[in-house]
RNA sequence: GCGAGCGUGGCGGAACUGGUAGACGCGCAGGAUUUAGGAUCCUGUGGGGUGACCCGUCCGGGUUCGAGUCCCGGCGCUCGUACCA
């Protein structure tokens, strides 16, 4: 028997990365292609320490889908990218002391390894950065549209700022009310900053979650999407204060509970509250306002704090009960929700009524549940919203709750109280930053025509390279601190005038990122009308869930926004979105901070990006995630080890076997079945579980028909792809395996001649028989009764019933 | 607190619409080969008795001829969210 080279990882992953990139084998035609695939993936934030495990494992899921897609014949364009702009990079810069400019280039070029060694069918003529000065002109340009539509404006924000780095922190670096960073106790402050309405299109998000046709998601994610999004359905109620001209509205899911609200409460920040207040109360709420604006973003919001407040000393006038109640406020009413003002019935509400009790206010019960009187008294806050009467509300008095909502909207509406309403929680998106590395916002102050958007033709707006790029204390970005780049000239009137110096917000890059791909490196455009129209919506989409919310409802927000400005045919940009699970190492998700992070690269030098690549897809179902034990990976080299020998043996004419048996006929066919369909399901683990057995089964009889085993090869492909092009090559091919067209099945033979069916008595499997496939229950009972233990089991009872599961099951009930 | 998901051998995990629980892999044990180690190959591997028997899918109930799967009530873990009126 001839010497036959064994399976060398390293040689023939560097043949093949070499081959494609010479052959443009992952380059698609994107002007013609024919059945456009785009196949997406949540790009990558190049940082310092590389790509690790969990990064990986996303990218090889979505790479295997890519590359099945291609082989069942799609024209799939699988491109790659940066999102290298932001805090993150920003803070790391600082931290090692070198300009971003200088370490982003570095990070990417170690990324752009990382991926390419891994064997990914990216399309790397395509890629992109969103630093890149081509890339965030037209970032720009998108902000300049928006703006254009009203759809930006400027307003008070608040923000954190932590005094020790002198900078502002987003909500998740304030831990505990400190900075995460130097401990220093974190403050608000507000600053103005532009905003995008995205709440306008808050019913538009909402109702296209429930269009199967735009948008095949991930339930969870639609559900998330759902929450965040946060419809309510109440009414707007008004309260005149006794002895002021003015009148506060509430918000309520529950106008049914009015003749309930014995208090009121507004947010410290509210605007009445200077005007209504009294003399007497004038000092403490002036203090507890102070107390609440010191207190950063967080802790503000965060966590089941002890109610605190003040009152007000003004009383307003229940339109319902002609009552007068006090006004209190406390800053468990927020500002940004509804009006900023509750009407607080603490007897249907729980944080009103730990409130009321710590503060001694009326409790009224106004909704009585079964078996409860108008008079049963109230431990905790009753909540209940479906079965409950109303009690001790005048005329809705036995009325239930949904009956008594709409019924008092409807009298609030002609006594001109209020009005039914629904409110969304989602709120407008801040895009401002008081930051350096970023694309400077396209905006140029003018005293006379005020703020006006850069010209289109002057994009970008170019951040200049200063060394001096650490925030100060002044709460204004550093940009603000070069006047040569500060002042310019206003676009309309060509006075004097001033750039605006915030950056935007990294989601806004990542916001539009697919839809430049396919146009990436056309200057005079974002992106081109034919590509867009061929390409988009991308087919599939396939990213973490810690992106459910905010990234994926910012891209859906500004492809509709570009929708109705007339730039895009379509407002949902991803028909198919996957969300892929978790690596976790230890128990724990992997993280600098646990210091359990893992780099593939070790990996990669020992086993081979193959190896790694299937193992990965290997070790749990893909849209789970899984535990990261470097134990198991010799089970996945050895399979490749394993369909290496059957590619010798099929090339190897002395020790081929020409027929089939009919048992492996009968696997090879159920094989191609299950691959082909987990495959599409993203039930990685188990297509790679099946070929295993196929491997085994043609072991077991030493069979390595050629076409059989082409199949097999083509089947791993998907997961280890270098590999597969070896095999594909060692077996006589010229072109790729991804050009080949992927095995069909033949469904009659993926059925067995006989089949193994259990037999039980009385619900206990005591035996098992083996039948044709399309035996009748009478075959299969004489078969049973003639099994020894079956016999023995039925001795001596009765049998009042059996069940017939065909094919599968045969049960004696005695 | 709320929302979602999950809980199966020593381990990662299989099990379609309720129908032989533990596919596939790791590990482990025994054997073959080898000067030895490694690698490879074969066999076995849920637990207990070890005879044709019993117990087993987090715990407790229920529905059913039959429950990992469905229903009710607990416990535990993970993720998301954070006073949303």
């Amino acid at each position: 028997m001839p010497e036959t080279p064994s399976y060398q990882p390293t040689e023939i992953e560097a043949k093949w990365r070499d081959r494609w990139r010479e052959r443009r084998t992952n380059e698609p035609d994107l002007g013609g292609a024919e059945r456009p695939f785009y196949n997406l993936m949540m790009f990558p934030y190049p940082s310092a320490e590389g790509l690790h495990v969990g990064n990986l494992f996303a990218f090889t899921g979505a790479d295997v889908f890519g590359r099945f897609k291609r082989m069942q014949g799609f024209d799939v364009f699988e491109p790659i990218g940066f999102d290298a702009f932001g805090i993150h990079s920003e803070n790391y810069a600082i931290k090692v002391g070198t300009h971003p400019a200088e370490l982003i280039p570095r990070n990417i070029a170690n990324f752009t390894r990382q991926l390419t060694r891994m064997g990914g069918m990216f399309s790397w003529e395509h890629v992109l950065s969103t630093t890149d000065r081509e890339y965030y002109r037209w970032t720009q340009w998108i902000f300049v549209q928006l703006f254009k539509q009203g759809l930006a404006y400027k307003k008070k924000g608040v923000v954190n700022w932590c005094p020790g780095c002198k900078t502002v922190l987003a909500n998740e670096q304030v831990i505990a009310g400190a900075c995460e960073r130097c401990g220093s106790v974190v403050e608000q402050r507000v600053l103005e900053q532009w905003y995008f309405r995205i709440t306008d299109y808050a019913g538009r998000l909402l109702e296209n979650l429930d269009d199967p046709a735009a948008m095949d998601w991930s339930p969870s994610t639609v559900l998330a999407q759902k929450n965040w999004i946060g419809r309510s359905q109440g009414a707007e109620i008004r309260f005149a204060v006794e002895g002021h001209d003015a009148t506060i509205a509430v918000y309520t899911t529950r106008p049914d509970t009015l003749f309930g609200a014995t208090f009121m409460v507004l947010a410290p920040e509210h605007p009445l509250v200077a005007q209504i207040t009294t003399d007497a109360q004038r000092d403490a709420v002036e203090r507890y306002r102070g107390d609440a604006a010191a207190k950063d973003l967080v802790s503000r919001k965060v966590g089941d704090k002890e109610k605190t407040g003040v009152p007000t000393g003004a009383m307003a006038i229940n339109p319902a009960t002609g009552d007068a109640i006090p006004i209190w406020i406390a800053d468990y009413v927020l500002m940004d929700y509804g009006t900023g003002a509750i009407m607080a019935v603490p007897g249907h509400d729980e944080r009103d009524f730990a409130f009321a009790t710590k503060f001694g206010m009326a409790i009224t019960r106004v909704v009585a549940g079964e078996g409860e009187s108008a008079d049963t008294p109230l431990d905790e806050a009753f909540v209940d919203n479906i079965a409950g009467r109303l009690v001790h509300s005048g005329a809705f008095d036995g009325l239930t709750v949904p009956e008594a909502k709409a019924r008092i909207i409807d009298w609030l509406e002609t006594e001109g109280h209020g009005t039914g309403q629904v409110q969304f929680r989602l709120y407008d998106w801040c895009i401002s930053r008081q930051r350096y590395w970023g694309p400077p916002i396209p905006i140029i102050y003018c005293d006379g025509c005020g703020p006006v958007p850069v010209p289109e033709d002057q994009l970008p707006v170019e951040l200049p390279q200063i060394e001096d790029f650490r925030p100060d204390d002044s709460g204004i970005s550093p940009l603000a601190r070069h006047e040569e780049w500060y002042f310019t000239s206003c676009p309309s009137c060509g006075a004097r005038a001033r750039r605006e110096t915030d950056v935007s917000d990294t989601f806004l890059d990542s916001a539009w990122y697919f839809l430049r791909y396919p146009s990436s490196g056309m200057d005079d455009r974002p992106f081109d009308a034919d590509l867009t129209r061929r390409w988009l919506p991308v087919a599939s989409y396939i990213g973490g869930n810690e992106h459910a919310v905010l990234h994926l409802l910012y891209s859906r927000f500004v492809t509709m926004a570009l929708k109705d400005a007339g730039h895009l045919d379509f407002e949902e940009p991803f028909r198919k979105f996957r969300a892929h699970g978790l690596i976790v190492k230890d128990g724990a998700k992997m993280s600098k901070s646990r210091g359990n992070v893992v780099i593939p690269d070790e990996y990669i030098d020992k086993w081979g990006a193959d190896t790694f690549r299937t193992y990965l897809m290997f070790l749990g179902p893909f849209q789970e995630g899984g535990d990261f034990r470097d134990a198991g990976i010799s089970g996945p080299r050895r399979f490749l080890d394993k369909v290496w020998d059957l590619v010798t043996l099929a090339t190897d004419p002395d020790s081929r076997d020409g027929e089939i048996r009919r048992d492996v006929l009968t696997k090879w066919h159920q094989v191609k079945q299950r691959v082909s369909e987990d495959l599409e399901a993203l039930h990685y683990n188990t297509a790679i579980a099946a070929l295993m057995e196929l491997v085994n089964a043609l072991r077991d009889c030493q069979c390595a028909e050629p076409k059989l085993i082409g199949e097999l090869v083509q089947m791993t492909a998907p997961f280890a792809p270098h590999f597969a092009e070896e095999c594909w090559e060692r077996l006589g091919h010229d072109d790729s395996v991804f050009d080949s067209t992927w095995p069909a099945f033949d469904p009659a033979l993926t059925i067995e001649e006989t089949v193994t069916v259990a037999v039980q008595v009385g619900g206990k499997t005591r035996g098992t028989i083996s039948v044709a496939n399309d035996a009748d229950q009478a075959t299969a009972e004489v078969a049973a009764r003639a099994d020894e233990a079956v016999a023995r089991h039925l001795d001596g009872k009765t049998v009042r019933k059996v069940i017939w599961v065909p094919g599968r099951l045969l049960n004696f009930v005695v």
